[in-house]
DNA sequence: GTCTATAAATGGATAGAC
DNA sequence: GTCTATCCATTTATAGAC
């Protein structure tokens, strides 16, 4: 045998690996709805009836974007390295996350909006965002804050300057300089330093 | 003369009126960029060559839809009744744009993301959401907050709440219950109470 | 696994009759 | 101002040869 069945998996996974890295690339110069499998195809130098042989349909290469793209956050989230301090930690994850989500625009916008009509994605991609955001959790139970609204409102502060900084200033930034602030103001008003001093 | 040309001007208003309500009920159902002029001909009662009498392309639909919105959002933050106090009418406002925003998400879409590939407004309809945020700002400065890194920061905490209740809540309150926690939080943030003894 | 060919539909937009 | 007819491009997706 030329060829052991690992070897062709191996090879697939390379080809739907190109086939994606052409649908990013596509999706950040054309829109997120803007491209075509055509496109798709012709950048990875195929036919577009050829992808069919690794993706069951336009969606089908969406949802390995959304799976894909929490993976990333997933991974940038788990290797932040620990400095002891939680404050500090939160103020790094908070920064981690701001630059994860204003460097690529169009991922924040496939993972964090319904910006395709009829997409939704499928259970166990969904699953891989779950863990991300169960991860910052962890770190907020960690400290002892327990309540959660806390978290919400997090996730709302944290994204809401998010998208401020990509509708309004994109490639700038005017909102990422409030970081730090942000992080003093949420965290005075979850009422963490009078936690500390206990 | 059975018609005057003010009578034609008034009736052609209305016609396009019909349109846009068309537009935005197809949106409404079926995504932002998920209907076609033949979908929204068919709602007004036309074929869809007819619509290009009244606008000179699917963008330039957009373009209404999105000046249409924001004087909706001017509306709205205009008739705002002076309550006396800062507070309180901060807290109405904060209250009226989380409504506005979450009771139509479609619109939300338009008027504050990039969602369309290759539309942007014109400028003119960008105008009407400058005049709005406008408003907002005058509130700040008129209480004395006028660093505008306080304005920024609040359209982040609002935006953010907005957007956090539309796609992970969509329908419910979750964030929403989070609306007075958020303003206490921002005004302790910018000092507002201090200012208010002095 | 990739291709050609094509289905089957849909898109925005235009020409020209009425 | 509305229509029919149609252009022309494009879409996702399938059938079947190689």
């Amino acid at each position: 045998m030329l060829e052991t069945a690992d070897t062709r998996a191996v090879r697939r996974e390379a080809t739907r690996e190109r086939i994606l890295k052409a649908a990013w690339r596509l999706a950040r110069k054309e829109g997120l709805t803007g491209f075509s499998l055509r496109d798709v195809a012709k950048v990875v130098g195929m036919r577009a009836p050829s992808l069919y042989s690794y993706f069951d349909s336009k969606h089908a290469i969406y949802d390995a974007m959304f799976a894909q793209g929490n993976r990333e956050l997933l991974a940038e989230v788990t290797e932040q390295t620990d400095a002891g301090d939680f404050v500090a930690n939160f103020r790094d994850g908070a920064k981690r996350f701001f630059r994860f989500a204003t460097s690529d625009p169009v991922r924040h916008q496939l993972m964090m909006t319904r910006a395709i009509p009829g997409f939704e994605p499928s259970r166990e991609s969904y699953e891989i965002a779950r863990q991300a955001l169960g991860r910052v959790e962890k770190t907020f139970t960690d400290a002892g804050i327990n309540d959660p609204r806390a978290i919400d409102m997090w996730t709302a502060v944290s994204g809401g300057l998010v998208n401020q900084q990509m509708a309004n200033d994109p490639g700038g930034d005017r909102w990422e300089r409030l970081l730090d602030d942000a992080v003093d103001m949420f965290l005075r008003y979850v009422g963490y330093e009078e936690k500390g001093q206990k």
